[in-house]
DNA sequence: AATACTTAATGTCATTTTGACATTAACCTT
DNA sequence: AAGGTTAATGTCAAAATGACATTAAGTATT
């Protein structure tokens, strides 16, 4: 084996690395039918005063997913969170603290990019919580060119979590996590519309969606509404892993 | 902004890491109807003697897709693969190296995991070519419980790597990278059931492959069988490209 | 040379799924 | 009580699917 050359061939030949995860959150705006993504605005060089993807360096004794949600806490206030992990990004480019600075030891500042998916709940930011979730604003996916500046290799990181959502959405049930726990089909609806780009007919979407088997209707129905209210379901997630462990396909 | 918090919170609080890549190389073995999967033999601690994913140390100046082709040529003489990243591996014990040796001024090894897909022509390894391509061995898929050890967490590497090839394979066309640049639609088809595991109706594969309009037919036909001999088709790459673009679905 | 054999390629058809639209249901407002 | 609105269900033609039958084009056998 050739490891015994690697190991004499000198004391550095191996890079060092920082590590950090960048979190792209995504919320629905309901009112403006649009698909919403959260940045925070840099306090610092570089790219001090561009718009940026919440996250942060990851500690020693730390895995990505807690580093993930411990900055997105701390940047935005959000907590709970669906969380998966999207790409990671390690250009040579992508960060030009390398080197340098606090990070003067490392070759390269290395990030592991994730997702999250938000409920209209959490959606409002807290602006109150102690921390400093100031400076966080939504921003319509299709409203990021008129950005001044975007930090760091984001832009890209940005594409690559919208590619994957709509790609998942289509196979997997993860619209409800965009949601209240209850909602009604036409809200199901919306999420899809809204993610995927397209008009849904609601009668075959109601079709499908309840096909599935994995919607728990409830004992309530939609209040104060000026018309007939709807069902309101939940999504069973129970029943959902029994269907994936049988085999089943969830494409919509 | 707490930026100031962080910087000033004393010299080491981020992780120092040290990242490697690992393959999930794919192959299939026609006559033996099952998915391999390519496997070397660990030469020292830790792990010594117990099989592993090729792979190895990621150098500070390296971007880790072509760190993913240096080691796997490195380990296994293959070039020219298919190459795609896969997840990245970060549990706080998944590599015992960490702090200690060569790696005593890291806190963490963190793995990017990428898979490979090869063609049968390059399934055959090179015994000669001057590298140490030795000690590398094709295994089915479902034969890996009967190996004495395998090393890190690359058991979970591999289940991870292969929910994600038969998960691709069914709406993204990436079969051809299993098979030579000429194939016929039988030879296709048996990409599939062997990857999904169940057998697949021929005329109606046909059907459906065809119409996907990403086969282009060409000049010459199978040679030297007893029967009919079958049409050869080639994966027409730019026209699928195209598809894509015009958003296209290519569920099979 | 005729026949058998094998797999390729095409065709058929009943069943299922899909997409578009129509109808009825249930609530509120006036 | 009538009208307005959206929910929920129903209808139906068209398209897609799955199972199977038939024809095509080679080699091997007699």
């Amino acid at each position: 084996m050739e490891f015994e050359t690697e190991k004499n061939a000198g004391a550095e030949v191996f890079g060092r690395f920082r590590l950090t995860v960048d979190c792209v959150v995504f919320g629905l705006d309901f009112a403006a039918n649009s698909l919403k993504l959260l940045l925070v605005r840099r306090g610092e060089e570089p790219f001090k005063d561009c718009w940026a993807l919440p996250g942060g360096f990851v500690y020693g004794d730390e895995e990505t997913p807690d580093a993930a949600r411990r900055n997105l806490e701390r940047k935005t206030g959000l907590t709970d969170v669906f969380l998966e992990q999207l790409y990671t990004f390690d250009s040579l480019t992508r960060d030009p603290r390398a080197g340098s600075g606090l990070n003067a030891d490392v070759d390269r500042i290395v990030s592991v990019a994730y997702y999250a998916l938000v409920s209209p709940e959490k959606h409002r930011l807290q602006e109150s919580g102690g921390g400093n979730a100031t400076d966080a604003k939504w921003f319509g996916v299709d409203d990021l060119e008129s950005l001044d500046c975007l930090a760091f290799d984001h832009e890209r990181i940005i594409e690559t979590a919208i590619a994957r959502l709509r790609g998942k959405l289509s196979y997997v049930p993860i619209g409800f996590e965009l949601l209240e726990r209850k909602f009604t089909l036409k809200q199901l609806r919306r999420v899809y519309e809204i993610v995927l780009g397209r008009r849904l007919e609601s009668s075959n979407f109601r079709r499908r969606a309840l096909g599935m088997g994995i919607l728990e209707p409830l004992e309530d129905r939609q209040q104060s509404v000026a018309h007939r209210p709807a069902q309101l379901y939940r999504f069973n997630e129970e029943r959902y892993r029994q269907l994936v462990a049988s085999g089943f396909d969830f494409e919509l």
